[in-house]
DNA sequence: ATAAAGGCCACCC
DNA sequence: GGGTGGCCTTTAT
């Protein structure tokens, strides 16, 4: 991946969502991760895997905060996304799709002005840390499947119909 | 340094 | 519907 930058006081935690139960991690500078795993253990191992050597303390509360806050007042908290300057960019592209608004990879790959990189594009949403907030959801295939989420297809259909309206 | 694997797409059958 | 080849980045050899 890369070199991490340092986190500052990282905690981590879980608490139920209309989705789920999530698992939120973040840090003095923002959210840095959101899961909606199958297992609080596969989450721990995406932890891991993500923020190698990061030493996570467990917070439930300020996560049921953060929770609170972006699905009953639907604000979003700070966000401090990692990863290569490609994936930031597609990253940020994601967060200008409106609510109750699907694009596909392809319009992506044009927003970012790289036409053919609609595969590398595919790869980088996938690799999205921060699920729900960048809206990866949003996205999906030109001939109108669509396409594959990291969480699970129907956890993807499921924000889909929650914003649909 | 090189290979292999992807949340894709266009084009063929 | 299904299969193939090209495209580009990232990660694992």
């Amino acid at each position: 991946m890369r070199e991490l930058p340092a986190l500052s006081e990282p905690r981590f935690g879980f608490h139920n969502t209309p989705f789920g139960e999530c698992c939120i991690a973040f840090s003095n500078d923002g959210i840095c991760a959101i899961s909606f795993p199958e297992s609080r253990e596969s989450a721990l191992l995406d932890l891991e895997h993500r923020f190698p050597q990061v030493d996570f303390k467990q917070d439930d509360r300020r996560v049921a905060a953060y929770v609170n806050q972006i699905f009953e007042k639907g604000e979003t908290p700070s966000l401090h996304p990692i990863g290569t300057d490609f994936q930031l960019s597609i990253w940020h592209a994601l967060q200008r799709i409106p609510v109750g608004k699907t694009t596909t990879y392809a319009q992506i790959a044009e927003a970012i002005g790289r036409p053919k990189a609609v595969r590398a594009v595919g790869t980088a949403i996938g690799a999205n840390p921060i699920a729900y907030l960048i809206p990866c959801h949003r996205v999906i295939r030109t001939d109108g499947g669509l396409g594959g989420f990291r969480w699970g297809l129907e956890c993807k259909k499921a924000m889909l119909a929650y914003e649909k309206k």
